[in-house]
DNA sequence: TTGTACGCGTTATCAA
DNA sequence: TTGATAACGCGTACAA
């Protein structure tokens, strides 16, 4: 059934079917009835490769994320989606894994489909060495980059991210101004966004004329499961003699690892040892006492993201890169200060 | 650039150039190199539109989940996308969340893009009412549709699932025969699956000559991530005299509000109360003690589901209905039998 | 307000 | 081994 058979059982030409279909207005209401319901009548639904090959898309929009089962990426692949679909474009997921090939390989995959834009969720996508990003730089120039929690400047690449820099820094600051001197810090990745998360960090103790010791910048290398690997991670820099009396992590994960280290070795929380995880995830309400979190407010960057998104595509101009600010939300690992924010969920 | 452009440089005809791509063997090598080499020069990519019109496909599937964001159903999502994607199918991800009306909206929007199979992720899109499947029928009858932890009989339709029933009445059994005799058990939906996993719970009593005794059968109304809702709604009937030494939940989440009641009452963890939770999630590993847990092998549930999806694809002729065994992964929440299985994690 | 006819870029059939 | 050409189904100038 296509628009040929409609058109003859209508009486009418193709044109006319087409004009009804797409809702014009120079049809005249009975001749529009009489198409409808006979397009109604036949279950008629317009091909979508021939409509794509005449106006060269299909409305889709290709998200590339590295890992949609982690938690935070695929909060994040959620809004989107949801964001995209009210706007009427359909979304081809494509979990590149952090293999930058693998990455190059989605991404032409994508741009063989015809994609509208591509949306790159998470920071993995940008190499250090600008030459592999080129990429990147290929496909921005048939279609509009969106980029979630990276930075990138180039000509149709859109960034919508939040300051991890401020927000870490500012943590730091507020262990630091409590009292804390020793701040571990437990990272896992050295992507854009972590390394802007450290540079926060390091940065903090400088602002209060404080040393930075590299021995509490610590690297765990292991997957986001394996919070047991966390756990003997942290407990062996303490039997190795690393003093510390707070913890600022990249990652939720991580601070619930050294959640179960200080309960194991009855450390008290947060008296003796403050503990501050990032993402603000689920995992902040699972463990005893409840994590302390840096909320970079997913939700909102996601919905920017697809408006800018959405008006880009519409021949709107918009801003190259918005940034938002991270916030700290006090749980029970951290000591309660008055200017500090609360838990509001 | 198209494949006339191309057919000119090299000057052969169209045909030629479309038969070395897509790799036809009736091609003199002298011609084919010579194509290729100016395709390659050229950068020219097939048009996936016209392609799609011409063979009815562009080898595309539409993957349907009510929410991505779930910790397990993003990562069946994770695992479906990546098994596709080996072989050659693109994914369209949509979200449809619980409500039937946007779940068939979903449905026809897929159908609609012309996707070669539609796989449903999770028993949220089977109705009770066999009347309100036909959405799923009607698709069956244009598509193959694969589901993941459902089971609907129809021609077309291919199930993969866990036994959830016996997992569930299997863990009820352990624990009525290490001498609990007051199980609790907490589920948050009335799916196809969590019915299945409440029928296993109840008939484990009758198994052992015991009575099910309904003020044990609750149900929590809120989100996966009220974890502190959960500890409330345990608390509240502890509070009202509920008398119970076990904990069954058909979601970690909920098991983990279990364990925080727990904690905060001081009663001891298994010595006092047992608590196990379904989907065995990173949740098991967040908590204090960690969660003993159900595992119905998500991974391997997916990549069958895969593989018949291909298979079916291809012509191959696959079983309608894959069923495997859950597991009960014991950890620091249950007290260890001899005969159970431990974590291998 | 309606119809004709062509273009979109492939693949596939048939003939050479 | 190659070429000419007809589908595939739609949108849309342009003409009426």
């Amino acid at each position: 059934m296509n628009i040929y058979d409609i058109s003859k059982l209508a009486g009418v030409s193709t044109a006319t079917v087409s004009r009804v279909i797409n809702g014009f207005d120079n049809v005249k209401p009975a001749t529009r009835n009489k198409v409808l319901s006979i397009m109604a009548s036949q279950g008629y639904t317009p091909n979508a490769f021939a409509r794509g090959l005449g106006l060269n898309t299909m409305k889709s929009i290709g998200i590339m994320c590295a890992d949609s089962s982690d938690l935070y990426l695929a909060k994040a692949v959620y809004f989107i989606e949801g964001g995209l679909r009210e706007n009427g474009y359909h979304c081809i997921l494509t979990c590149t894994g952090y293999d930058r090939e693998s990455q190059k390989d989605a991404m032409s995959s994508l741009m063989s489909q015809h994609v509208d834009c591509v949306i790159l969720v998470g920071s993995t996508f940008i190499d250090k060495n600008n030459k592999n990003n080129k990429y990147i730089y290929d496909a921005a120039d048939s279609v509009p980059i969106m980029m979630l929690n990276a930075d990138l400047e180039y000509s149709g690449i859109y960034c919508v991210l939040c300051d991890d820099y401020t927000a870490t820094q500012n943590a730091t600051l507020e262990l630091l101004d409590s009292g804390r001197k020793d701040i571990l810090y437990l990272f896992n990745s050295y992507s854009y966004s972590a390394q802007k998360k450290a540079s926060g960090y390091r940065d903090a103790f400088e602002l209060r004329n404080m040393t930075y010791d590299e021995r509490y910048y610590q690297f765990f290398d292991g997957s986001s499961h394996d919070i047991e690997g966390v756990y003997n991670f942290v407990n062996d820099l303490y039997k190795k003699g690393l003093q510390f009396d707070a913890v600022l992590a990249s990652d939720d994960f991580l601070a619930v690892g050294a959640i179960k280290y200080a309960l194991r070795n009855n450390i008290s929380i947060p008296d003796e040892l403050s503990i501050i995880g990032y993402n603000n995830s689920i995992l902040t309400n699972c463990c005893e006492p409840e994590l302390s979190s840096i909320d970079n407010h997913l939700e909102l960057l996601c919905r920017n993201l697809v408006d800018i998104c959405i008006k880009t595509l519409s021949g709107e101009s918009t801003p190259q890169k918005t940034v938002f600010r991270g916030e700290l939300v006090h749980r029970k690992t951290t000591v309660f200060t008055d200017n500090a924010s609360t838990d509001q969920s």
